[in-house]
DNA sequence: TAGATTGTTAATCGATTAACAATC
DNA sequence: TAGATTGTTAATCGATTAACAATC
């Protein structure tokens, strides 16, 4: 997909947004909506609504609005989930436990394939539906799997090796959860995620103690 | 802690990005910094680093850079992370106990004081180190601990349950990993953490298949 | 002093949103 | 047709960054 204007990144992340909206909305047998359904839903504004679809064509009927199955659709195929997407997860401890179970990834059409890890104790153990593989197989590994997207999920110390070994393996886009700048090729796309800093700004907000 | 000029959420976000950083820095002696060490070690332009500060007043010395120490203490002060900052934990399934487990909280001076989770099968059994309690009993319970900060990490339909009662609880900052919209009084400060959006922002710049 | 680096201003850049003509 | 709601323009708002005087 090639998308004539760059797309903003904030567009990006509530397309996202709407697209678990739209998920639900479907399930729901909800046929249509409007810009403003969206706004109660997401609390994202409906003008900032239509100018994010507005990137890539349109997508409504002036005086009715959007049709679920097609929004959903559409925006599916925008961000490329239409087809089920593999992921490698790298690190089998709590977190990466944690993410090989969760659920929501399913309904999205993100697939866990794969888990490694470089702990002996754990290799050729069971978490959940996967053996765990040594983190040196990957590379051999993933020539049979071809996912394209990994999530790093092993202690801070680890996080640069592990990314260095899923680009290695043809990975070109990383959700990090170690609080540590990456240093890849400028062709991977990394995004990261950081409890610790997430929790930091929260503490910001507290009114002052007593 | 007041601060004259409103301070940006990005300002915010990365402020918590320098204290991790200025955490390590300390654990290794390193006694001064400039704006151009930030930049490599974060990613953040030097000129943005110190336009971050300057909402806070003046931390450096012209020609010299920033004391290590004194930056951390002053960045820990700001974002209310001086002292231990309890923290309630909604949910002990597996991402519960995954933040439950984590090490990196630690560090920065958040501790999860309690785990609540509405299941009977597991009220009363251990988490790490601590007995998961009945959700109903969080009014109570949090009367003693004085936690103003919590976390919800359970599925999406509990999610706005959780967050009432953590509210009457006295709560008023939240992590919320449910991909559901809270809907909240004004005076409680929310931020979610969503996976499956996160891979969907990295999904969208998969190269075109092949 | 000379060199380095800060704090801040002002210019640039980008994102949000109100408003409205187009249209179902 | 009248009412509703889109897609898009233009205005507003806010964040980033280059540049530089101040100063250690």
């Amino acid at each position: 997909m090639s998308h004539g204007t760059k797309v903003p990144m904030p567009t990006l992340e509530r397309l996202a947004t709407y697209l678990t909206v739209l998920t639900d909305l479907k399930m729901r047998n909800v046929e249509t909506i409007s810009s403003a359904d969206i706004e109660t839903r997401t609390g994202v504004n409906a003008a900032q609504f239509r100018k994010d679809l507005s990137y890539f064509g349109e997508f409504g009927k002036p005086g009715i609005g959007y049709d679920v199955q097609e929004l959903h659709s559409r925006i599916s195929k925008i961000l490329n989930l239409e087809n089920r997407q593999p992921v490698l997860l790298m690190g089998a401890g709590n977190l990466g436990s944690a993410l090989a179970g969760y659920q929501p990834l399913r309904a999205e059409n993100f697939q866990i394939v794969a888990a490694f890890d470089n702990n002996p104790a754990k290799i050729g153990t069971q978490l959940w539906d996967l053996t765990i593989k040594d983190i040196a197989t990957i590379e051999e590994e993933n020539k049979l799997l071809g996912a394209r997207m990994g999530i790093i999920a092993v202690p801070a110390a680890a996080a640069q090796d592990a990314a260095d070994r899923l680009v290695k393996a043809k990975v070109v886009t990383i959700l990090n959860f170690a609080p540590v700048l990456l240093k890849l090729p400028p062709t991977v796309t990394v995004r990261n995620v950081d409890f610790v800093q997430e929790l930091a700004v929260l503490a910001f907000h507290l009114p002052d103690s007593g």
